[in-house]
DNA sequence: TTAATACTTAAGTATTCACTTGACAATACC
DNA sequence: GGTATTGTCAAGTGAATACTTAAGTATTAA
């Protein structure tokens, strides 16, 4: 096995939680989110945007799982989704490794 | 120390490597960077852009420190650079280790 | 039941950003 | 020298998207 294997539909999520991750205020709520469960309201009272705004920022974490959100009465409590991470984590790690991997092909002939 | 220091420009750093991670066009060079060394117009060919679109992507992964290129006579050769893809694996793990780590203490309070 | 809280949804705006075009520069080739 | 190759730069265009406003819904509290 080269490489993780292509799955259908691996490459839509791929584009879709890098996409999230590319827009700071995402990133600024997932960095909160990793010190545990907030709602929404509390994770927009220190953003200078409306609560109308963090919604739509959630809808695409969500739909990236990098978020995971549960609506309890009337409010949602939102939380990290280990799931999205792991796309990109991997995205990166098979980067990293065909490319090293080449370097030490490389080493390899340049030793004889 | 729980998380990986707070150095100056560190923040614009990443902004720079997610926002060039982005964009599926830059994945797309990443991804054929990964098998090896190519020039400018061999990365052009199967993308359905112009060189120029090309050129202004480079320039996107270079600022970010994703790509490293090097021009020798009239050809610019462009490789991997680890150290784009070094931000982006630190701020990833960064956000799953405070996010465990919450899981773990969560844990032992009901463990008791 | 009236009022306040915590979102939700739709529509519009303004900016960002990927891409093209076209002109130009430097290097290799004949 | 002349010509093809390889890349660079600037300005403009169109589409994507982050954000606001405004009106509405469901849940809790008084």
């Amino acid at each position: 096995m080269p490489e993780s294997k292509a799955m259908p539909g691996k490459q839509a999520d791929v584009h879709r939680v890098f996409h999230a991750l590319g827009d700071p205020t995402r990133r600024l709520i997932l960095e909160k989110l990793s010190a545990g469960p907030v709602s929404v309201s509390h994770l927009a009272a220190p953003l200078n945007i409306t609560l109308a705004a963090v919604v739509q920022h959630l809808q695409v974490l969500e739909d990236s799982g990098l978020v995971h959100t549960e609506k309890i009465g009337r409010v949602r409590t939102c939380r990290i989704d280990s799931a999205g991470l792991s796309v990109a984590e991997q995205w990166l790690a098979d980067r990293r490794s065909l490319w090293e991997k080449r370097l030490d092909r490389l080493g390899d002939v340049l030793d004889e």
